[in-house]
DNA sequence: GAGTTTGAAACT
DNA sequence: CAGTTTCAAACTC
């Protein structure tokens, strides 16, 4: 296999390097796959955090330098690679490692697309190596952007590249990926497009002044010409973070098909902070990485399956934003409309298996159904239209499923001073026209089915959805939230159209909702930042709207981010601790609620602001904060360096009295080990501390003694209420209570007749009315001094054989 | 429950 | 970036 520079490899993010289940799938069928130019104008995502950028992209034109490889449109395995150092291989050999499949290939399930027919890419590294990559072309304007940085980065780029639209044609087709530049160096791998598309591009000019180390080279037929360099792409390093790229752009010739591309994009932290992958869906394909022998292989994968009969839709853009938390999965499908779209089948699944992040969209017509493969192997049929892969992540990470049920267009969207990225949908019926509205009106709101793919490990998100946001995308009834059988799935809801949106979406908190889209059946679910984390269903803090609201009424929802170094089990079953902030009012990092994304709820807060009532003041505190720290909202509770602990603090505490053995220890308070990173004075939060062995021994006998007093009371509770339940009611009488099963339907009859002799006998002695009474009475009297008397004997011979 | 201690967050 | 202040949770009594 060929392997891209170690140096390169080290620039790829951990996250796919931790990305498991390579999986070879020849795929013998070769098709078309179509793609075109769009109108649509991305939607640029932000950064992440200003970096120089090193991309890959797969052009059309010749490559120059010495690590090009071409990637040709043939029966062959491709592979693109990534090294565990963030280092983006796109190596090709026969015995390819990467494949572009439809299905996704992290399970062994099998993942059928029935509609879709596979078209087979093939990689090429210099003439001498050839991958091939079977995928499915989504309809025009489908893009992938796999990105961690802000799109508008990509989108300059390739304005700057002047390839905007790719395209790649059935057979024969060739791209080329040249790897630029050796270590550090930026890798542009692009595929051959037709033409230039301005306002299409996904890259924004920020690449090149923030990464002025990129080069894109772009493949024209035998002529390869750079697209884009700058003086420092040859052999310089890259600066601290940076940007890397690998943008497939997938152009149909003459149809009307929009572009799809693939932006693989990583920024690589100088500190090694959790870098962030995003990958919009359209494409399916599969991109393995690591092919270091010495890098523990970590695989990508995009599965592109795409039938013959795909047709692909102008201006269909899925853009998934990056990730705010590197632990959260975030999938996100957009299924196509049933209605009456020019596609018959489409199916783009997207699997990005990513260390802690995955990534899958899978986008297929309701025609087709597709099934899901998780990387619990769980294949799922996923309604029509909809279709959701995840595979391979860790059990403990959090993901985020939002599928789209509708044929959309997916634009990105930026809100400014916030990192995070959304998804905008719009419908099919106006999706001609990117950025307006599509929807008839917000008025209608469809109902929309969202589909829940059954990972063990996944669950959804319900971002914060401000009311202001709200009342005028306020879900309408039809919205329904479904949830799998699987565990931890959670909400979806409803895009909105961007107009309505957009507004406000400068002051949109991290997580926000895009709300549901109106228009006919095509209602897309948006998804957003994984930042906030849902808390619905299972938390009694989340209020969802419902049907008939009022706008302002509209939708509160709970969302909590995961507890610091707590899986989600733990964060979703612990109950959330109450705040009592008196002098931040709740909107500053000092509280818990809102560090944590959540509305205070049931807190002890004085002055809150961190509700519904002050979206304004919470959405400017949010900014705020995120301003002086992106990194706010983020679980400080990360995965460690390698050969380190699994879990550590990002940040490290700085503990000084505590020695790290109290909770004020953030790490301590995490149960884990304190770092290196950490700044603490006197720490004994370390492995062999015997303080500390002293102090976890306690602590487990201590939590060992709670959970035996909680049996045991459990148990007595069971005990006194299955008593209970056995033991009849009973009685006062006297000094006991007399089980008054005693007043049985015969005593009453038995009673009913006395009474009833009583009065006949005065009705034949002409008794007047008011006597007559009196000795039914009288007799009524009798009868229960009678039943008492013989409950009380019968509770004493019951109490003498101790019943 | 009040007061103290602690360290993160916020501020300068 | 370092020092200081503010803040709320953790802790002690």
């Amino acid at each position: 296999m060929d392997v891209v520079s170690p140096e390169l490899n080290s620039l790829l993010p951990d996250e796919i390097m931790d990305t498991e289940s390579i999986e070879e799938v020849p795929q013998p069928n070769t098709t078309t796959v179509q793609s075109e130019t769009s109108d649509d104008t991305s939607v640029p995502m932000e950064t992440d955090t200003p970096m120089a950028a090193e991309k890959l992209s797969i052009c059309s034109g010749a490559a120059s330098s010495e690590q090009t490889r071409s990637l040709t449109t043939t029966s062959t395995d491709s592979i693109l690679g990534s090294s565990s150092e963030g280092q983006i291989l796109i190596s090709s050999s026969p015995p390819s490692l990467l494949t572009l499949k439809s299905a996704l290939a992290t399970s062994t399930a099998s993942t059928k697309t029935t509609d879709s027919v596979t078209s087979t890419t093939s990689v090429s590294t210099s003439g001498l190596q050839k991958l091939t990559a079977p995928f499915t072309i989504s309809p025009a304007n489908h893009q992938i952007i796999l990105n961690k940085v802000a799109s508008s980065q990509a989108t300059e780029a390739a304005k700057t590249a002047g390839t905007l639209p790719q395209v790649i044609k059935q057979d024969g087709q060739k791209l080329l990926v040249t790897t630029i530049g050796k270590t550090g160096q930026p890798i542009v791998l692009q595929l051959p497009h037709m033409g230039n598309r301005p306002g299409g591009s996904q890259t924004s000019g920020d690449v090149k002044s923030q990464a002025p180390q990129f080069k894109v080279v772009t493949i024209g037929g035998k002529e390869l010409k750079p697209m884009v360099s700058t003086p420092g792409n040859q052999l310089t390093t890259l600066q601290a973070q940076q940007l890397k790229t690998v943008q497939i752009a997938k152009k149909s010739p003459a149809s009307s098909a929009a572009p799809i591309k693939l932006f693989i994009t990583k920024t690589v932290n100088s500190k090694g902070l959790t870098p962030q992958t995003t990958v919009p869906a359209g494409f399916a394909g599969r991109v393995v990485t690591q092919t270091t022998p010495v890098m523990p292989p970590r695989t990508i994968t995009l599965s592109d399956t795409h039938s013959a009969s795909i047709q692909s839709i102008p201006g269909k853009k899925i853009a998934i934003s990056p990730l705010k938390t590197p632990s959260k999965v975030t999938v996100v499908s957009v299924a196509s409309p049933t209605s009456s779209s020019s596609l018959k089948s489409v199916t783009l699944p997207v699997n990005v298996a990513i260390n802690q992040q995955i990534l899958a969209v899978q986008q297929s017509t309701s025609v087709s159904p597709v099934k899901v493969a998780t990387s619990q192997a769980t294949v799922q049929n996923i309604k029509p239209v909809q279709s959701v892969s995840v595979g391979g992540v860790a059990a403990s990470q959090f993901k985020t499923l939002i599928p789209l049920a509708t044929q959309t267009n997916v634009q990105q969207i930026q809100v400014p001073g916030s990192r995070f990225h959304y998804v905008r949908l719009v419908t099919a019926t106006t999706a001609s026209s990117t950025g307006q509205p599509s929807g008839p009106s917000t008025s209608s709101i469809q109902t929309a089915k969202p589909m829940g793919v059954s990972t063990g490990a996944v669950r959804m998100s319900v971002p914060i959805v401000p009311a202001q946001t709200m009342k005028q995308v306020a879900p309408k009834p039809a919205a329904q939230v479904v949830t799998t059988t699987q565990t931890q799935q959670r909400l979806i809801m409803p895009a909105t159209p961007l107009p309505q949106i957009q507004p406000n979406f400068t002051n949109l908190p991290p997580g926000t909702v895009l709300a549901p889209a109106p228009g006919g059946g095509n209602v897309g679910y948006a998804v957003v930042p994984a930042q906030y984390v849902t808390q619905l269903q299972q938390s009694p803090y989340v209020t969802l709207a419902s049907t008939g609201f009022p706008a302002s009424n509209a939708v509160q929802t709970q969302a909590r981010l995961p507890l610091n170094g707590m899986s989600t089990a733990e964060s979703t079953s612990r109950p959330r601790k109450p705040c009592n902030c008196t002098k931040s009012q709740c909107l500053k990092l000092y509280c818990d609620c809102f560090a944590n994304g959540e509305f205070c709820n049931n807190c002890n807060c004085n002055n809150c602001f961190n509700n519904l009532e002050h979206e304004t003041e919470r959405l400017k505190a949010i900014k705020t904060c995120l301003e002086r720290n992106p990194e706010a909202f983020k679980p400080k509770i990360g995965k460690g360096k390698e050969g380190e602990s699994e879990r550590r603090h990002s940040k490290g505490c700085n503990c000084k009295r505590s020695g790290c053995l109290k909770n004020y220890c953030e790490c301590y308070e995490a149960k884990i080990m304190c770092s290196s990173i950490c700044k603490c004075i006197g720490c004994k939060n370390f492995e062999e501390s015997p303080e500390r062995k002293t102090l976890m021994h306690l602590a487990d006998a201590a939590e060992v003694r709670v959970q035996q007093q909680t049996a045991a009371k459990t148990k007595l509770s069971s005990q006194i209420s299955d008593l209970l339940t056995r033991t009849t009611p009973v009685i006062s009488s006297g000094s006991g209570r007399l089980p008054y099963t005693f007043v049985t339907k015969e005593v009453l009859e038995a009673t009913c007749e006395c009474l009833l002799e009583q009065a006949k006998k005065a009705e034949q002695t002409h008794q007047p009315q008011a006597e007559a009474e009196r000795l039914i009475l009288e007799e009524f009297g009798h009868c229960l001094m009678r039943i008492i008397s013989s409950a009380g004997k019968a509770k004493a011979d019951c109490a003498s054989i101790n019943c």
